[in-house]
RNA sequence: GCCGGUGUAGCUCAGGGGUAGAGCAACUGAUUCGUAAUCAGUAGGUCGGGGGUUCAAUUCCCCCUGCCGGCUCCA
């Protein structure tokens, strides 16, 4: 029999008989681990351990505990959950099942919806399909064949997907019943599936595009142990907790009101305290670097929007109001009182880079089903600014703008990933300009090493954009900052700057927003923090909490004391037990409860427990206030910092 | 905007063709207490809005609206 010879991914090579599988070849070489061995790559080409090896080929081996692994696992499943749904409701078309970060989907195009009970249904029928052990069997086909084949089954679907393929040849995985178009790899059995649960179901457009046919997804998600499921499906118990609108009501810090209309934001006490803290920290920040704050009106006339672009680009987004006879739009966006700005004066080539902020309330008209508590809102304030320069410090503007949101992002403990946008299909502005824009956004995020994704034709319509996607303390990435290069509003604005030649040139301009807009930011500050934020940023920064009436003078006393330092301080007197005090005041998340008896009263100091349950004993009030300032100078996220 | 679900007291939620209930909160009274819920009492709702079926609708049906989970879109 003819030998050939293996190269494993550790440069070791093996001579071994040809036709064998992959599964023969492993377990006759290593036996120890080939067991956690889910599928593999020949020639780098993803692969079943059934495959059968007839040359000599590179191996890499895919272990189950791989990220590569379990999208297998998942991307299976999603397999025998489509044929679930099959031998359960045969006159269901299948769509596409693909595994997902999280676990995977099958769309289905079925009349009747599924329910919940359904969902019981085809997790029972899973679970069968599962101990029977079924082997998944790669075939290889004709095209023709293919489309006849899904033509006989009216799996309308796959024959369009099958259609749109360009190879002669495609694969079929197939076990028991159920029979899919699909690229692979699998694992080599259903019975490997050992922990999995369907989790949702939800209309999806097929193939994503709004005007196509509505299919029904169900959502699932599936692991290789049972304790990494249960350890899953806690997180997103942990999530549901976080969740800012049930925070945001039970630490009342907003509420959108039916009454008021969808997607508008009232800020109650607390939230509006935490919000202004946000936002000296953030007049604070840009003064400090260069840029001068505007505040602009929130109704232009219609020929700006219409100059422009955004009335022929945007409008569908945009409300309008006519007033005196005069046509008038709510701004969505903040750049253009800011070219008004910059054109009331004669500009020189030594005033730029001119860097305009703006804590800008924009309106935008978001389609109903997208709104989301205070992450997707109809009315919102912008961190906005807008950078206008010549070419030449394009780049360096877009570094220092980086700089700017690393150092914002550091204080919050958020990592964060990079994306670059590029021209979409409705979009303003010629080619070349689109080139030098997204080129100057490349080039300063290679100066500063960044890694990032290319997002191809995602842009706005007015310009490439970098977009910073942050990772919060679950794992959950939200975007928020993001860099946009425009040089279509310079034009249509006819900006000038006067250059050293004593000619007019034109500058370029970005638009950028650090935290995004408040609303989100504050969404996700709450999620990210369970509501327990840092000293800084707490609302109610410190309570006093009086354990008799005969002290309520002692402790108005400390919370007056602590009120001129400018902290924010409560002071609860309430006829009740000190337990009952200190509970209601660590459920509203207050870093430092100052408990305030007769022993301290007597000694001018206050016992000090901190909102993880650290109890720091009687402390002097001066020392109090040294320690909460601290938290507050250092941005410190716990209380009293850790070391205590 | 689309698909599906859902809307009962300030909050969290039961209930169900014969006009509604609990816990917490609120209010009143008692208690003045040392580190996550003191006790008792009182009050509180056109059951999201409109229409229909019915002797009778909060309950069943239709429409609208808000909210929830997704899709599409996005700061």
């Amino acid at each position: 029999m003819k030998e050939i010879q293996i190269t494993f991914e550790d440069s070791s090579k093996h001579t071994i008989p040809s036709g064998k599988s992959v599964k023969e070849i492993l377990s006759s070489i290593n036996s120890n681990n080939s067991r956690d061995v889910i599928a593999c790559r020949i020639d780098g080409i993803p692969e079943d351990l059934s495959c059968i090896v007839q040359k000599d080929v590179s191996l890499q081996t895919i272990y189950r505990n791989s990220p590569e692994g379990l999208e297998i696992l998942r991307h299976s499943t999603s397999h025998i959950m489509a044929q679930a749904v099959k031998e359960l409701y045969p006159e269901t078309k299948v769509a596409i099942g693909p595994a997902i970060e999280n676990g995977f989907y099958y769309d289905f195009d079925r009349e009747k919806p599924f329910t919940p009970e359904d969902l019981e249904k085809i997790e029972a029928k899973m679970e069968d399909i599962i101990k029977n052990g079924l082997t998944f069997n790669k075939k290889r086909v004709s095209k023709e064949d293919a489309i006849k084949f899904f033509k006989s089954k009216s799996e309308s679907y796959k024959v369009e997907l099958l259609e749109e393929i360009k190879q002669d040849e495609v694969t079929l995985y197939e076990q028991g019943s159920f029979t899919d178009l699909c690229r692979g790899p699998h694992i080599s059995e259903t019975s490997l599936v050992k922990a999995f649960k369907l989790l949702s179901i939800a209309g999806a457009y097929w193939r994503g595009d709004e005007r196509n046919q509505m299919l029904q997804r169900i959502y699932g998600t599936a692991f290789f142990e049972l304790s990494e499921l249960q350890a899953y499906l806690k997180n997103l118990e942990e999530a549901r907790k976080r969740d800012h609108r049930k925070l945001g009501k039970e630490l009342e810090l907003f509420s959108i009101y039916d009454e008021i209309g969808p997607g508008m934001v009232v800020y109650h006490p607390k939230g509006a305290l935490l919000r202004i803290t946000l936002e000296d920290f953030e007049r604070k920040e840009h003064l400090k670097r260069g840029y001068h704050i505007l505040i602009g009106p929130t109704l232009l006339k219609l020929d700006l929007w219409k100059q422009s672009g955004h009335y022929d680009n945007y409008r569908e987004m945009m409300y309008f109001t006519e007033i005196e006879g005069q046509m008038y739009g709510i701004k969505p966006m903040n750049c253009i009182s800011h070219m008004l700005v910059y054109k009331s004066k004669i500009r020189s080539y030594r005033d730029l880079p001119l860097r305009f902020f703006e804590l800008g309330t924009v309106h935008r008209h978001e389609k109903s089903g997208v709104l989301h508590g205070l992450l997707r809102v109809r009315g919102f304030t912008q961190d906005d600014a807008h950078i206008l320069c010549t070419p030449d410090q394009l780049q360096d503007e877009i570094i220092s703008i980086l700089d700017f949101v690393d150092y914002v992002m550091k204080i919050f403990e958020f990592e964060y990933m990079v994306e670059l946008s590029t021209k979409p299909e409705k979009a303003i502005g010629t080619d070349e300009d689109w080139e030098r824009a997204t080129g100057a956004l490349a080039q300063a995020l290679k100066a500063k090493s960044f890694n990032f994704e290319t997002n191809v034709g995602e842009g706005a319509f007015y310009g490439p954009k970098i977009d910073i996607k942050l990772k919060d303390v679950l794992g959950r990435f939200w975007q928020c900052a993001t860099i946009q290069c425009d040089f279509t509003l310079p034009e249509r604005f006819e900006l000038e700057f006067i250059g050293q030649d004593g000619k007019p040139h034109r500058p370029v301009m970005l638009h950028r927003v650090i935290l995004g807009s408040m609303e989100r930011f504050i969404g996700i500050l709450v999620e990210h923090f369970a509501g327990a934020f840092p000293t800084w940023l707490a609302p109610v920064q410190a309570k006093v909490l009086t354990i008799t009436n005969a002290v309520d003078q002692y402790g108005d006393k400390v919370r007056s004391l602590l009120a001129d330092e400018g902290l924010r301080c409560e002071l609860d007197t309430r006829n009740e037990k000190i337990s009952f005090k200190i509970r209601e005041a660590q459920l509203q998340k207050i870093p430092y409860l100052l408990i305030a008896g007769n022993r301290e009263a007597s000694s001018e100091t206050v016992a000090v427990r901190l909102r993880d349950g650290r109890d720091l004993g009687q402390i002097s009030l001066e020392k109090v206030m040294k320690m909460i300032n601290e938290d507050v100078k250092q941005k410190r996220l716990i209380p009293g910092g850790e070391g205590i």
